[in-house]
RNA sequence: CGGGGUGUGGCUCAGCUUGGUAGAGCGCUUGGUUCGGGACCAAGAGGCCGCGAGUUCGAAUCUCGCCACUCCGACCA
């Protein structure tokens, strides 16, 4: 009994206070630290370990769908900041400023990149002349600054990794084409690596990219029934080109403007995969990302022939291709069962005097504390099939959650009165006037997350003014 | 940027009301016993009480200012 007490003593549970359940777990599970300029944070060896896997993989994505890595400089001068009015109206008010060089003062103030559009025009620029030169695909992995007022790690920093993409196109229809290409790429990530279902769509014009056409973006719900944009896609027409005389000439020898999009995907993708995958003993981490596939805890380790037992499945299993590590510390078995579960490692692998005797090992499943005995022959196939069901059941829960939380309103009275009690999603038919959206977001306190690409007719008009609708649309309150 | 909370060994906090030798638990180090759900015993190390001014013989404690972190709102990826 003391003991359990101690493990509810170590993380607030996850259903009596969301917010600091969530940042028990970032610092428990070791992801960041915290230093002394607010809003950044030190990735930790662990929390970084995830990002590398994020990147990997997607980058592995990129590069099939003929991306090429750049990487820009971290200044832009105020002056091409200023070039595009939309862009530097939505953004000024969060860019962060360097103003001296040594105690010199500069002749022109430079801001520290917020976003790149400005600095990949100006390139495009000098190195795009001629139609042959298109499309140009690019993209970069860096870190950029938005001066934040409240900051929480992953979720809202001041300085954040991410990877942004800026392609430009000879056509517009190849431009948009390739601005869902890559929401389709962020999609099959989400679902397919991270094991979070999400909703595609298209953004309100009030919610969009500052000077885009149109935004595009994956929502993802979390296990409290707020939404977590967890990837966007910019169409930006040729309004940036035109306003930093970006021209090619055309196969009919005209001299044109490129169409242009851009792309982008966080560190806060990690906030969402704590939130949509983690309960009340830790993290639990898709096994795609996980810097520690499976966990082999000793038990009795100073017995003859365990530890050596361990490492002997510890290297059996690295040559199937798993990241898998053996705690060999002295601390107890229950401390490091704690630990993992803690940190989210999918598997855990329990092996001691019993098992040796009788040629098995425990496997034990992060999401369902299922444990199986397994026979040592079968070890490779047995642990691929545990990760595999893991994986399945981490996604077939948060769509769970998301349908269980997704509320159908047709009245302003319903929307109403499900936002005032529900956490979710709510599902409206909209007539497209932001009248109504400001109308929602000042009295109910929602926004608009996005309007699916997967449109149902549940109504003829919009709940909030009666007029005649013209989208299904959902709305929720957001991280 | 508005509202609340908190700053005392690495961590969580007590002490402050009523000024007078800086404390506890956990963690850490060393040695020993343990090991299938956060072990136990023993001996140690470790603090300019967030920063700066006041008041006072004397300040962790009282006064003023500042800073940081954190939570809840508004905004973003």
């Amino acid at each position: 009994m003391a003991k359990e007490k101690k493990l509810v003593e170590a993380i607030t549970p996850i259903n009596e206070d969301f917010a600091r359940w969530y940042t028990d777990i970032v610092m428990g599970a070791e992801l960041v630290d915290y230093s002394s300029v607010k809003g950044c944070v030190v990735l930790r060896p662990y929390g970084y370990a995830i990002w590398e896997n994020v990147q990997r993989i997607l980058d592995g994505m990129f590069k099939q769908t003929g991306h090429e890595n750049v990487c820009m400089p971290m200044f832009i001068p105020e002056s091409l900041l200023q070039k595009e009015k939309d862009h530097v109206a939505g953004f000024a008010p969060e860019v962060a400023w360097v103003t001296h060089g040594g105690s010199e003062p500069l002749a022109e103030r430079l801001c520290v990149r917020p976003t790149s559009e400005t600095l990949f025009c100006e390139h495009y620029a000098h190195v795009i002349h001629s139609w042959r030169d298109l499309p140009k695909l690019y993209n970069q992995w860096c870190s950029v600054v938005r001066w934040e007022k409240t900051t929480r790690p992953f979720l809202r920093s001041r300085e954040f990794l991410w990877q942004e993409g800026h392609t430009m196109h000879e056509t517009a229809d190849e431009a948009e084409a390739e601005t869902l290409r890559m929401l389709e790429v962020y999609r099959r990530f989400c679902e397919e690596s991270l094991m979070i279902p999400v909703v595609c769509g298209q953004k309100t014009d009030k919610e969009k990219f500052a000077g885009a056409e149109a935004t595009y973006t994956i929502e993802a719900m979390m296990h409290d029934g707020k939404s977590l944009q967890s990837g966007t896609s910019h169409y930006f027409g040729d309004g940036f080109a035109r306003a930093f005389d970006v021209t090619f000439t055309g196969r009919d020898n005209s001299l044109q403007h490129p169409f242009q999009t851009s792309w982008g995907l966080s560190t806060r993708i990690i906030g969402a995969i704590i939130m949509t995958h983690g309960d009340d003993n830790g993290l639990i981490l898709p096994p795609a990302v996980a810097p520690i596939q499976a966990i082999i805890v000793p038990v009795a380790q100073h017995k003859p022939g365990v530890l050596e037992a361990a490492k002997a499945l510890e290297e059996r299993l690295r040559v199937a291709g798993l990241r898998v590590k053996t705690d060999d510390s002295d601390n107890t078995p229950g401390w490091k069962f704690a630990q993992y579960e803690m940190k989210g490692v999918p598997l855990r692998i329990e092996i001691g005097p019993r098992d040796i005797e009788s040629g098995s090992c425990v496997l034990v499943r992060r999401d369902t504390n299922e444990k199986v005995s397994v026979s040592l022959e079968k070890l490779e196939s047995a642990v691929a099939e545990q990760l595999a069901a893991l994986a399945k059941n981490l996604y077939a829960r948060a769509l769970e959650n998301r349908t269980n939380r997704t509320y159908t309103c047709l009245t302003y009275d319903e929307l109403k009165a499900t936002a005032a009690e529900k956490q979710g999603f709510y599902k409206t038919m909209w007539c497209g006037d932001e009248a109504c959206e400001i109308k929602l977001k000042e009295e109910l306190e929602i926004t608009s997350r996005c309007m699916p690409f997967e449109q149902e007719q549940i109504s003829g008009v919009c709940p909030v003014c009666g007029r005649p609708a013209k989208k299904m649309i959902y709305w929720g309150k957001a991280y």
